[in-house]
DNA sequence: ATATTATTGCAACTTAGTTGCATTTGGGCA
DNA sequence: TGCCCAAATGCAACTAAGTTGCAATAATAT
């Protein structure tokens, strides 16, 4: 991990008043060198034999969402994507982009996107917007 | 089932060049008369007693997913949600409104809903919006 | 009526995520 | 600096949604 990102997950975690600890420092940087929402597996992958006990990597995103620094930002094939919160409102995270050919997700954090009117009643807490296409690459590959 | 249903269910089915079996038409049937997007779960609930196989159900579903009359509508709480797919377009089902507080799910079918403007090179095929928060009911008693 | 092929049922399996409990550790304080 | 203890971690066993392989059954074309 660069000492940048490191230095950043620290000053993060900090201001949670959670305990600086190993794995929560891992996670977050993985988190931060992503930029984008990723699962557990792909946590894990990243973390290779350096990574925490599997539990241990779900209590650690548990508490950092908990501490809403960190979002679920979808599901996707039955397993939950994470994400930094820091580029979302309370309300709404950006739109998320997945590649259906490529299986990249991207965020498309400059899109606005106003708040979808709800029907007489509604109180509308939280609206995620999902979307699924072909990214620049597969998009050129097929033509 | 209501005769009306089991009809429009028939009607449904045979349209799809797929076989008219007993445990596709009280999935559909189920899917009619809900009118909102369903669990496995949920179906099987409903069929009680005359609920076919489970494994039978999700191969239901998938067939009916393939002959494009269902529609995945979305995942939560870990469970796929399907719904018929006689109100949606093919880029895009109207967005779903699901209340945290009761965890009904309400279609907003008649909220017309601009395509998201990508940046430049994605192609956009499909859109999925999911709107959380109180519904009408639950906002009475909260507020 | 029969043959063909799709469909169903059953049992065993996969996988993301959870729970209980014993052990370890971060960080405040004597 | 070392001690304390709640918070955090690790391990094993578990849960639940969904899948797979295969044998038995049933819908439709002839």
């Amino acid at each position: 991990m660069k000492s940048g990102i490191r230095q950043e997950a620290q000053r993060l975690l900090d201001s949670t008043g959670l305990r600086r600890t190993g794995p929560r420092l891992a996670v977050l940087g993985v988190l931060f060198e992503a930029g984008r929402p990723i699962t557990h597996e792909q946590i894990t992958a990243k973390l290779a034999e350096a990574a925490p006990n599997k539990v241990t990597i779900y209590r650690v995103l548990e508490s950092l969402v908990e501490a809403d620094i960190v979002h679920k930002a979808f599901l996707r094939d039955r397993a939950q994507h994470f994400e930094l919160a820091n580029r979302c409102t309370a309300s709404q995270c950006h739109p998320h982009f997945t590649c259906t050919s490529c299986e990249t997700t991207y965020c498309f954090a400059d899109v606005a996107l106003p708040m979808t009117k709800s029907p007489m009643g509604f109180t509308v807490l939280h609206q995620r917007v999902q979307l699924e296409g072909l990214c620049p690459n597969c998009s050129e590959k097929t033509g």
